[in-house]
DNA sequence: GAGCACTGC
């Protein structure tokens, strides 16, 4: 290990220090072959990361912030902890940090990383996410976690003073935990000036990042210079791709659906093997497209037989995702055709050729109307080489874009729009607000939401009493509902629970308004699907109909047996038990006693109302087809179909959620009393144009 | 009559 600098040796090799203290370091290969190393070793060598050890220690070292730009394959994310453990940063206790904004992410680096120490995972080398914590204090040196979960680290100890070195992997991707911690560790910066940064990111938006951490020099007693530099150096390492050819369409197509299906055949024709990785929007379109092959194989047999044409999206349940990671059969291609999770969440390996749509669907918010909508919009450059990127983990591949090379270069913009700025901000602005920033307007994130957002979220909190008339948390409802890792609205139904004597219902709808969706995927079956959940339906609406369906699979000893009978999806089932013992763990904490109604359903509306009162929808006597107005703005919404109060229309509802396609449509809806909404929330319906009395 | 992807004491 000696050839490796140390801190306090002489300083490495740099070769240029540009102006605005921007450090590039060109390194000239040197891994010595390793004679007497393990094979682990070795490959840890191979890695492109290995031949900038030194000049990453250094940098660490003598600058308060690093940027380390690296493509996917380039080893950062595995190696760069252990250079820092093995150069002494976790001595003395010290533990060194590395976030990741997926679960999966942590779980999978984490292992890797012990196992390239020898070492079991949960010792020196452990993780942290929700549910699970594989890590112990005191023996934990190299500790990585999702950046939600060191949010949250961040309500005991502002400081995060256990920590010597974070690094913050695929910052790039701008996720709304990702910069909340980015403008929170610049903070924290100021008052920990031995405490290092390390940002990493895929893209050159590194130029962005340096000056978002650009700070002025501190100086210590009589003009003397202290600490690290405070100006943050980039290092670019290179990845380790193979080539991947690009090529655009000539002309604008009218329908990326039918021009992605007949792409495929003509790769499938023309090219060698290798498999196919098909970028669309959404289910729907998926569906579609995997139908078209699918006949296309029956109709022209010599074309397309020999396709193995599968789906994938997060509604799918867990066995039809896992049928894209099996192997393909002697002699097949395999074609899957898929959302944008497996543009970064699932890799899939032995793609050689992408299909690109250039679209995907996004989540825009509208804080005048305060409603979030999914909307198919046109992807990023730096979205279409990430996808490109796919094909060429295996071999060299090809990447096939259904539009022009023109518009890649003069319409796309680089970069998606940070979720920061495309989202309801209610959960971050409490967050800030429970670890103490008052002046939330003035808060240096890496990107601005706008102010009538962030005014938007105040207005929600304070509405639902969380926060005082000078945008303080009180206490104890704000301390209490910022304690819950749920949306405000859905934590102040929890701590009303308490009062009303239905907190384990109440948690129970929590858990399950949490995950996705608790039935199966209808897939051609949707006719069972309805009966099977006409079963369970309750007149009061969806919560309450989820209460009987926990119920039921209680009943049956958790079955999945149970769960295939009744159309119920047994992977979110389990999901649901475990929030909701997440759930009751705080509750209890926070003094909430545990209690049922038995059939008492009017508290659980009640509840529901205390939380949600803002999302109260009245139905428009003479209209036809069910339409409802909210009664905050009269915007006008629909039961979506998937609700057990669809075509029931009761008079007084309340909405979980919105989605917004054709029409606003309302996720999970239980009828209230109106009178209840003045009762909830007096001050938000006072001054309202009074449709309750009517 | 219909659903991008993540995440959290």
């Amino acid at each position: 290990m000696s050839q490796f600098w140390k801190p306090g040796s002489e300083k490495p090799r740099l070769l240029d220090d540009e102006e605005g203290g921007v450090l590039f370091y060109s390194a000239s290969a040197s891994s010595s072959s390793g004679f007497g190393y393990s094979n682990i070793e070795k490959q840890r060598q191979r890695l492109p990361v290995y031949k900038y050890r030194t000049a990453i220690l250094y940098l660490v070292e003598t600058h308060a912030t690093t940027i380390i730009v690296g493509e996917t394959g380039s080893g950062k994310t595995t190696q760069i902890p252990q250079y820092l453990k093995e150069a002494g940063w976790a001595d003395g206790g010290r533990v060194i940090a590395c976030t990741q904004p997926r679960r999966l992410a942590v779980q999978a680096v984490a292992s890797r990383v012990a196992e390239e120490m020898g070492v079991k995972l949960g010792e020196e080398v452990g993780y942290t996410i929700r549910f699970e914590d594989l890590s112990k204090t005191g023996v934990t040196m190299v500790k990585f976690l999702t950046d939600g979960v060191l949010l949250r680290e961040m309500m005991d100890d502002p400081l995060l003073t256990k920590y010597s070195v974070i690094m913050v992997d695929e910052a790039h991707e701008r996720s709304l935990s990702t910069d909340i911690l980015l403008g929170l560790l610049k903070k924290i910066q100021r008052r920990r000036p031995e405490l290092r940064l390390i940002i990493s990111s895929a893209t050159i938006e590194a130029k962005s990042m340096s000056t978002f951490f650009q700070t002025r020099k501190r100086r210590g007693l009589e003009g003397e210079e202290s600490g690290p530099r405070t100006d943050p150096a980039i290092l670019s390492v290179e990845g380790r791709g193979f080539n991947v050819q690009i090529h655009h369409i000539e002309e604008p197509v009218p329908d990326y659906l039918q021009a992605a299906v007949s792409t495929v055949l003509s790769i499938h024709e023309q090219e060698p093997m290798g498999d196919i990785l098909v970028f669309l929007t959404g289910e729907n379109d998926i569906d579609a497209a995997v139908q078209l092959l699918n006949e296309e194989a029956q109709n022209n047999g010599k074309h397309s037989s020999g396709l193995v044409v599968l789906p994938l999206y997060s509604g799918l349940s867990r066995a039809d995702q896992d049928l894209v990671f099996s192997p393909t059969p002697r002699g097949k291609r395999k074609v899957v055709i898929s959302t944008n999770i497996a543009e970064t969440s699932l890799t899939l390996e032995g793609i050689v050729y992408v299909v690109d749509s250039g679209f995907s669907k996004q989540r825009f918010y509208n804080p005048i109307s305060d409603i979030e909508n999914l909307v198919v919009a046109p992807i990023s450059k730096a979205s279409a080489r990430q996808r490109a990127g796919r094909a060429g983990r295996v071999r060299p591949g090809k990447c096939y874009r259904l539009y022009t090379e023109e518009y890649f270069v003069n319409e796309m913009s680089a970069h998606a729009i940070p979720e920061m700025q495309r989202s309801n901000l209610v959960s971050c602005v409490i967050q800030l607000k429970a670890l103490g920033i008052d002046n939330i307007l003035g808060f240096d994130w890496p990107a601005s939401p706008s102010p009538e957002a962030m005014i938007r979220a105040l207005e929600v909190l304070y509405s639902l009493g969380v926060l005082d008339d000078d945008a303080k948390l009180t206490s104890p409802l704000g301390f209490q509902v910022a304690e819950i890792p749920l949306d405000p609205m859905i934590s102040k139904t929890i701590l009303s629970s308490n009062q009303l004597g239905c907190s384990e219902e109440i948690i129970t709808i929590a858990a399950i308004l949490s995950v996705q969706s608790i039935w199966v995927s209808a897939r051609g079956a949707q006719r069972e699907l309805d009966e099977a959940k006409m079963r369970f339906a309750a007149a009061e609406g969806d919560h309450v109909t989820y209460l009987s369906v926990y119920k039921g699979f209680i009943q049956s000893g958790k079955s999945s047996q149970w769960c295939y009978k009744n159309f119920i999806n047994y992977h979110a089932m389990k999901k649901v038990i475990e929030i909701r013992e997440q759930l009751r763990r705080i509750a209890q904490r926070l003094g909430i006693v545990l209690k049922s109604c038995e059939r008492d359903m009017e508290v659980v509306r009640k509840a529901v109302t205390a939380g949600f009162f803002a999302n109260a929808c009245c139905l428009e006597a003479h209209s036809q087809g069910g339409m409802y107005k909210t009664i905050r703005s009269a915007q006008e919404v629909y039961i979506h179909p998937s609700s057990v109060l669809f075509r029931v229309n009761p008079k007084w509802i309340i909405y979980n959620s919105l989605v917004s396609t054709d029409r606003q449509y309302m996720r999970n809806v239980i009828s209230i009393d109106p009178s209840w909404l003045m009762e909830a929330a007096p001050h938000f319906y006072r001054q309202q144009r009074n449709p309750i009395a009517s």
